[in-house]
DNA sequence: TAACTGTTCTATTTCGCCTAGTACACCCTT
DNA sequence: AAGGGTGTACTAGGCGAAATAGAACAGTTA
């Protein structure tokens, strides 16, 4: 259900938490639905249950899931994942803009771009 | 000249790249120009001789500056300078515009977008 | 020669990430 | 009440990247 890559440079809980908000808004995790425990999470990655605990905090301060003690995870309203995650993208990507602004380029180059990540390639929707 | 931020995450090597590429995009260093020697610019921003010389050869590596022993660190073609940025700003882009599209963003929400970023607005080119 | 330059090297510190282990409080089922 | 699950908190340590500190060597220039 996750899989962590140990050699990227990006944190392994940051890796968790990507995954799992995708797994939301793909509507695999539903709303209310209970997450992993810390442990048997933590035993099935073989990875520290320290790592899944920083990780879920994480998303719980995101209002992604919320927890319960003595009861475990839980996520939130999917509407949360995706409005999160957009406002992050949009953000990331308004600031990208301005860098790509300053670099040279022109509107017109820009608006080439969306199209071009908007113009199905072969290995689209592959990943 | 140069500003570092010692609470900034990225690494003041790279801050001190950015910086320089910049100037030279920007024209006010120009091509065959000698850049502050090692020891001088490390006293100026009160930083260490080897943090400069990691920017000195890691810039050197993208063809940004080329350097002489014995005489010092130099610019190259601010051109060089340029489609380095502007190739690094769409490598970027095109991976962000990916992210967006799959967190839901439709082409012309992001044609929006772009349109925002030439916007021009108060704070503009006051950096 | 003297004073500058780049270059290389080792050692040390700092910090974030991660692991390891332990302990405690809570909830639920039995 | 008891036991096993849960989240939570804490200390300790390893590890690697970033940065510092200091020294040494090589080339250039006045």
């Amino acid at each position: 259900m996750i899989k962590l890559d140990l050699q990227s440079k990006t944190p392994l809980y940051l890796q968790m938490e990507q995954q799992i908000i995708d797994l939301i808004l793909m509507g695999v995790l539903k709303e209310n639905e209970q997450l992993p425990s810390v442990r048997n999470l933590a035993r099935d990655l073989g990875i520290n249950p320290n790592t899944i605990q920083k990780a879920y905090q994480d998303m719980e301060s995101r209002g992604i899931i919320y927890s319960v003690v003595g009861r475990g995870n839980f996520v939130a309203s999917p509407s949360a994942a995706e409005s999160l995650k957009r406002r992050e993208s949009m953000a990331a990507l308004e600031k990208l803009l301005q860098d790509a602004r300053h670099a040279g380029f022109s509107a017109q180059e820009l608006h080439q771009a969306v199209d071009a990540a908007f113009q199905p390639r072969k290995e689209d929707d592959l990943l």
